[in-house]
RNA sequence: CGGGGUGUAGCGCAGUCCGGUUAGCGCACCUGCUUUGGGAGCAGGGGGUCCCAGGUUCGAAUCCUGGUACCCCGACCA
């Protein structure tokens, strides 16, 4: 097959942007630091967005939108998500344009300078929680579950498609309860809802835990995150679970009457997954042919190709397609079927490749005297003459064991790339050559993960919620551990 | 913001050092014929402010000055 790829192998990113590009994902824009998501790009989002909203929904939330812009005096008011925030933000300045008095085109206007720069929003909890104010009076009012799904820019120094881009398309939820244990379950309950989303859609393993004090997030007492593990051996944060006390409470001033008559301030939670998914998806499964999509998410689950001489006869295949597309439907499958003569039935194979179709089924003429069809599958490439009667099973079985089988491939990967490590010297030695995830002892300081993050680039991914408590040495200073944490290169 | 690199057809590039026919190649596109079970072959054809602005010169894609955009490596981060 002729190669359109850089493999994995040569160079890992640009493999990736390669992969993005002929993939027909997405592309750059011609503004800064942004891409385009492409129609096959976008719909694998809007299947994740479909997933992730019925999961939200049989947990009580709720959608709703919240502006765009916010004023930045709202910034000032929690000290520490603006120092985070502080650094990347677009801010308008400006409402108006007018012509260049000295030439051609258009100038801001100086005149229509705003009272109050509006800040494009990096997140939303500083105009949630300012709106949540008026929402919220008694203890009745509480549990508030609501969901964003929104745009949010954050003005990056270098970018990457999909995995970092100034502007991105997201979720945010934003919770508040009556009780730090209520919101501490909200914190739980959704982080473990990324967990099966990831693991059960998108067939990547990850590993729940909490961030160190360092990695929080800005204004978060506590930030729960699920990590992967992509080929290249480097760590992706795939999606974080805050909890934040009452600190947007206080800051807003948000406060409720109690069930026994007294004044308090809420619980918060925040939680969110971005298109960031999407590189997620791309570099967890695919290989040097392209794209390799889990079935439930990809925007078709099977294509298929007619194999012909002339037109006729690709009258009489389609006749036969037609009846197969419909049993196909029947069990829930989606098809696509490409009968453009345009393009030559090799072509189309490594087309569909290079998009990921989980199952492709061709069928030309020896088939329709046989009752046969030949059926592929994107993760181990193989090829099977099968019969079509019962097609629709026997797809609908091939697409359950591709789901599970690149799953199982991720989950065996993870485990040959995680390796416990008592000596510094053995994970730095390692880091390089091995890369992937390491369990080891961390004395629970800052200073010592900033002096591995300064040494190694390395950083803490989680403290896993599942390791062992275990007595241990801290691998730098040889303090005391009660549990081994995760580091490691990450995106 | 530091260090490197690149702007030439829709995409990928050569040509630039050492100025000189009508700016070239591959892919894609259009037309025709033959093809079609793993990215077809042949023939013909269309498509360019050579990133922008100034300068040097008889003559600039090529040399000089200034600008600008994008990419890669760092710092920052979902």
């Amino acid at each position: 097959m002729a190669k359109v790829l850089t493999t994995k192998e040569e160079n890992y990113s640009q493999w990736y942007n390669d992969l993005v590009s002929k993939a027909d994902l997405a592309e750059n824009s011609a503004v800064r630091g942004c891409m385009v998501i492409k129609p096959y790009g976008y719909a694998i989002w809007e299947k994740m967005q479909a997933q992730l909203d019925a999961m939200f929904k049989e947990t009580d939330h709720v959608n709703a939108y919240f502006p765009l812009f916010i004023p930045k005096s709202f910034f000032s008011k929690e000290a520490s998500h603006v120092e985070g925030f502080a650094k990347e933000c677009a801010v308008v300045t400006h409402y108006r344009l007018k012509n260049d008095p000295n030439g051609k085109g258009v100038i801001v206007d100086p005149e229509a300078k705003l009272e109050e720069e509006l800040i494009i929003r990096p997140t939303s909890e500083t105009i949630i929680w300012n709106t949540y104010k008026n929402w919220i009076q008694s203890y009745r009012d509480l549990p508030l579950l609501i969901n964003q799904w929104a745009n949010v820019v954050r003005w990056e120094m270098r970018t990457r498609m999909f995995l970092r881009t100034a502007e991105f398309l997201w979720q945010e939820g934003h919770t508040a309860h009556e009780t730090s244990e209520e919101a501490l379950v909200e914190t739980q309950r959704m982080i473990d809802t990324y967990a099966s989303f990831a693991e059960d859609y998108m067939a990547m393993p990850v590993i729940k835990g909490a961030k160190s004090p360092n990695e929080r997030f800005a204004g978060a007492i506590e930030t729960f995150t699920i990590e992967a593990l992509m080929q290249d051996g480097k760590a992706l944060q795939s999606g974080t679970s805050h909890f934040l006390g009452q600190n947007f409470a206080k800051a807003f001033d948000v406060q409720f009457a109690t069930r026994d008559g007294k004044m308090d301030y809420v619980w918060a939670t925040s939680w969110g997954v971005s298109t960031r998914l999407i590189g997620a998806l791309i570099m967890a499964h695919s290989d040097n042919n392209g794209l390799v999509l889990p079935p439930k998410l990809a925007p078709y689950q099977v294509v298929i190709v007619p194999i012909y001489k002339n037109l006729e006869q690709l009258g009489q295949i389609s006749e036969k397609v037609k009846e197969i597309i419909a049993k196909l439907k029947s069990r829930g499958i989606s098809v696509k079927y490409d009968d453009r003569d345009s393009q030559r039935p090799g072509w189309k194979f490594a087309e569909y490749e290079l998009k990921g179709v989980p199952v492709r089924l061709a069928i030309g003429p020896r088939d329709l005297e046989n009752g046969t069809i030949e059926v592929a599958r994107r993760d181990t490439l193989e090829k099977n003459v099968e019969q079509i009667d019962n097609i629709e099973l026997t797809v609908e079985k091939l697409l359950g064991d591709i789901q599970r089988n690149i799953y199982t491939k991720a989950l065996k990967f993870r485990e040959e790339k995680t390796t416990k490590v008592d000596s510094y010297e053995e994970f730095k030695q390692l880091l390089n050559t091995k890369g992937g995830f390491f369990l080891a002892h961390w004395d629970g300081t800052t200073e010592t993960e900033e002096k591995i993050k300064d040494e190694t680039k390395a950083t803490i991914r989680c403290i896993p919620f599942d390791g062992p408590e275990e007595e241990g040495k801290c691998m730098v200073t040889g303090k005391p551990s009660k549990k081994r944490v995760i580091f490691a290169l990450a995106y």
